[in-house]
DNA sequence: GTCTATAGCTGGATAGAC
DNA sequence: GTCTATCCAGCTATAGAC
């Protein structure tokens, strides 16, 4: 049983919702910068005035979506991060995610990732989470250099960047040119493994190798902090 | 001395230089896809109306700057062609030109290399140019490798296509997260150089080196089609 | 080629009844 | 919390005078 406080609370979320999801659409469909809040009203089937008593204005609902953005982007990576048997596994992974989130909410991808927007300041809370995003991908990159399976002789907020950098380039390319093919095909999302293939053989340590088939199963010794020796 | 007519062409380009130019600042302050003609019209001081004299409808606008995007940007990578001691000084020239002319023209690098206006369809004549650019990357990149300064293990296109992608995805970061800031610095501004440390690592051939400073002035002799050997 | 006039909507936002 | 009414402005596009 509910409290009566508590359904009003859990309605208002509903209508949240759909508010959001009405709003995703038309940026869909119209461009991010082009979303109107009469529109949404129509498609949740409300009159305009009556969607600022969810949002007091048009940048705090731009606000939501981009937090909006931010979490499903987090939730889709937090799945991508399972064991891997490499890093190299993991970071092609974590490539496929974030072109699959391009793809699949484009509006969102575009919103937090791009500026198409640039009255839009996004608030503490939402630029918060952003970060706590962006720490992830450093800790994982912090343990593959742990690990030994990585020497770079860079920074590694700055490898993490170049990381970031090439995925997001490969992404925002198939969504500007290719947006309706899946991810692993076309000219730039076919990439991926050519991408993670670079990064390899810039920053993977250099030793006698058999064949790439040793078992990796743990550690590999020290790592060299010296690339290309 | 010009004939009546060649005034009257004179004239008409003088005025639709004037819109381009209002609907770029317009594209800049609110977003490329919250282009408005009426704004656009009182900036260059006419009536909306008016302005279907030049442009048949907004996505002509539209189009006619996405060819001038196309153009400028070909424009700022031509005076980059110059003779550079190695590929990876030209490669580096490139990214820079490529940021800045992005953080220069905001919206025209919006508007050619991101989507933000998903109704656009670029006119054939506007595509051509697009691939006339291309092309120029390609050669650059095939007269390197057969000058032997790179031995790639994947298709000329898709190495051309790996350079786009980083080069795009730190110019696109650098314009989401800080574009204040002049091309060399800030997060994503300052990594062009480590950019190209990592294709050289990966793809520059691998030879007994005694310092880098040797002399460059030809051929290097035969290219290693291997790479990581 | 530029204008006025106009059609026919749409925009963000607020006031106040219910 | 939702509505109507309203403000005042905006929008793309067309018709037709000059």
């Amino acid at each position: 049983m509910l409290s009566p406080k508590e359904r009003r609370q859990r309605n208002r979320e509903e209508v949240q919702r759909a508010i959001l999801n009405a709003a995703r659409q038309v940026m869909r469909e119209h461009g991010v910068a082009a979303l109107s809040l009469r529109e949404v009203a129509r498609r949740v089937k409300m009159q305009a005035p009556s969607l600022y008593t969810y949002y007091p204005s048009k940048m705090a609902l731009y606000d939501a979506l981009f937090l909006e953005g931010i979490r499903t982007y987090a939730e889709y990576r937090q799945n991508a991060m399972k064991e891997h048997p490499s890093f190299w596994d993991t970071l092609r992974e974590w490539s496929e995610v974030y072109m699959g989130f391009a793809r699949e909410h484009p509006e969102l991808y575009q919103l937090c990732f791009e500026r198409p927007v640039p009255q839009l300041v996004p608030s503490e809370r939402s630029m918060e989470e952003s970060h706590r995003l962006l720490a992830g991908s450093e800790d994982l990159l912090a343990q593959a250099i742990a690990g030994g399976e990585l020497s770079i002789d860079i920074p590694t907020n700055q490898a993490r960047d170049l990381i970031i950098a090439m995925i997001h380039g490969l992404t925002s390319q198939h969504m500007a040119n290719e947006p309706d093919l899946p991810v692993g095909s076309g000219r730039y999302g076919a990439l991926i493994p050519a991408a993670v293939a670079l990064f390899r053989g810039a920053w993977e340590p250099r030793q006698p190798t058999e064949t790439d088939q040793g078992d990796r199963g743990g550690p590999v010794g020290p790592p060299g902090r010296e690339v290309g020796m």
